[in-house]
DNA sequence: CTACGACTTAAAGTCGGGTTCAAGTCAAGA
DNA sequence: TCTTGACTTGAACCCGACTTTAAGTCGTAG
């Protein structure tokens, strides 16, 4: 019987359509995040569904899993476990994680523009910092932090 | 002339009063984010208000800027610019920073929303997975990117 | 036969923000 | 005097997610 055609594609081919680097392919694979890939004469070849398989843990990452949770998301399940279900088992506490860090950061442009409607010449005189500093500890001794800086002390 | 007794704090003090390791505030002074502290018999000392240096240090931190910001911050402008103008210098950028973060932030939950309220069995059939994913490219071949965790081919 | 480009591997380097370690120094107390 | 605890230093290590490098292999074109 004469040979058939390999028409997998080689890692270069789905690095491209994928828009990653090749290094990145086998980085996955080495982490487990990939499955091994088959080889052909040492070489890897994937199917031409690989870019999309790449796309789907590439949405994970955006939607903020790490590898280690993304690869508990494609295989720390039973065959048989719907995706629905994998992705429900872990998206409620990664969800919490999301509100925190909203939180963070609400309260980090709170303080950016507080910071901007500022005036004050000197650290001592500014209630904007004092307000922040006392919310961090109970109101440590305020003589002249950062005197050094706005000129003389 | 009898010796003053030196009342500034060793450096355990003021690690102890700001609740982080002496570690973090060497660390510090050697990546200039604190001015070389002042050595008696070789052991450095600090003023009592160093705690609160620190605290506005950790607020900035808070606030989203990276040790190489909050060093511009502290010693990248001339002596006399009020605290207010180094300030703004920098605020700015950081704002649409995290505008931009949010953004991101919101988009992941939204993602990971519809995720749970998706039901479906096979990733070929999720009809979310299939809009995120066409948002991130020209809409690749999808015959079924992650089939073998779904169960059967 | 040789050169080339795409591929292979293991190992090391990168980034930021620290922590940990080993070896030595200091002052005070028993 | 000896010990103890707090301190000093530089260097090495840690995390995650990769990238880079070095040295070697493969098939094909000339």
């Amino acid at each position: 019987m004469r040979p058939v055609i390999d028409t997998r594609l080689p890692i270069g081919e789905v690095a491209a359509q994928a828009g990653i680097p090749t290094s990145t392919i086998r980085y996955y694979e080495k982490q487990g995040v990939l499955p091994p890939a088959e080889r052909v004469n040492g070489r890897r070849r994937y199917d031409s569904d690989m870019a999309t398989y790449l796309a789907v843990i590439d949405l994970a990452k955006q939607a903020g899993f790490s590898l280690e949770e993304i690869k508990t998301l494609l295989y720390g399940f039973s065959d048989d476990t719907p995706p629905s279900k994998r992705w429900k088992a872990l998206a409620g506490s990664k969800l919490a994680e999301i509100d925190q860090r909203m939180e963070q950061l609400a309260a980090m442009k709170l303080l950016l523009q507080e910071g901007l409607d500022c005036e004050c010449l000197r650290l001592d005189d500014c209630a904007v910092l004092l307000t922040h500093l006392s919310d961090r500890r109970a109101r440590p001794n305020l003589h002249h932090p950062m005197s050094h800086i706005s000129g003389r002390t």
